[in-house]
DNA sequence: AGATTGACATACATGCAGTATGTATATTTA
DNA sequence: TAAATATACATACTGCATGTATGTCAATCT
């Protein structure tokens, strides 16, 4: 007899699959805040899996490892990232237009708490700036690269080869975020992003 | 009786100051090859000390531990990229001279075996942005700042904070150097360099 | 219903960073 | 110069973290 779910026992029965996506979320949850404040070398999954509620071995059968709990970590921050850029994409009034505001787009979404940190220092160091440009390809971080050849062919950037200038504006949005994150005046480094691609483009 | 020194049995006697400037030149050399080989985490204190035919005691004893020993790498790597840089700059015959000479003596000097990585990826994951940013400032690597403040004071430079932007230009600097490091084409990021320094200053 | 797979939990093996302690040599002091 | 002390290690030990091997119970497939 014993119905399957009596109202004082509640066993209840869990499919696999909720089980499961429940457990990941809970440890790449934890693992996101733990890594965003202590780093990833600091961190032990010990600890992960005390705050994620539960234990190693549900760790290691959902990931190979640490370092693949980081980077599920570090491609959900980047999907987010992405995903806000492009909802507050708008249709660009110039070339300029879009590129300042995909900068401020990207500031305002990486201002969120933690992301800095780990999308900018502990993802290169840990992963390789190979797989972290891997991970922003993969997860459509070609705006810049985008913006650039459409100011190419409408004759606001002189040709000259975009990648390499791609790469160093990339470099320098990195920089401000991180400057802006660790407490520095905000609206400074936005202004001098946006000279920067003022500075780039060709006047009119 | 028993001179201290015979010809076979040559017991030499080693003044500490000696011996210790050998130890820790031992160590820090060959810690430098490893760190920059392999990276920080991967690197072992006790495949360093192998390679520096010196026990780990000897670390421990001249070293707080291996993050020191790191750091006294990583003070040497930028000493002697702040030499290199300050024995190439001659005369400048403008703002614009200065800044790509010294652009290009940095990438000069940032293409030693190794180096990229140990100050650009390395250095700040392990010791963290501010205190790479004390190490820079202390070796001399303010050149940037000043290149830019002197555009400014000769009208070549509009008048902006002009902190952040050197702080953009030197993060462009640094991403050049590693995708140089990385193998990817020199003249076109050089190429790609000039032209940011060309747009932020003022056309004559 | 029985067999099989999936989702863990537990115990174990290994390696490393850091510390405590012991020892021989160099240096200082009486 | 002989004794006292400090220096430069070498060795042994501790604690912790990653990763692996194995065991168990519930979910799912046949």
């Amino acid at each position: 007899m014993a119905a399957s779910g009596s109202a004082t026992e509640q066993k209840q029965r869990i499919p696999n699959a909720t089980r499961t996506e429940r457990t990941r979320t809970a440890l790449v949850s934890a693992a996101r805040e733990l890594f965003a404040a202590k780093g990833f070398a600091e961190t032990g999954t010990p600890e992960i899996v005390k705050a994620a509620r539960v234990t190693r071995g549900a760790l290691y059968h959902h990931f190979e490892g640490k370092t693949a709990l980081f980077r599920a970590v570090i491609e959900a921050e980047a999907e987010a990232v992405a995903r806000a850029i492009e909802t507050r994409t708008t249709e660009p009034a110039s070339a300029r237009d879009a590129l300042i505001d995909g900068a401020n787009a990207f500031f305002d979404a990486m201002s969120v708490s933690g992301r800095a940190r780990l999308l900018l220092i502990d993802g290169p160091a840990t992963l390789g700036h190979e797989e972290m440009n891997r991970i922003d390809r993969a997860t459509g971080g070609a705006e810049l690269i985008e913006g650039l050849a459409y100011a190419r062919d409408h004759g606001e950037l002189r040709d000259l080869p975009i990648e390499p200038l791609a790469d160093l504006l990339s470099a320098a949005f990195d920089r401000a975020a991180l400057a802006i994150d660790a407490g520095e005046d905000a609206e400074a480094y936005r202004t001098a992003i946006a000279r920067m691609i003022d500075a780039l483009l060709e006047r009119h």
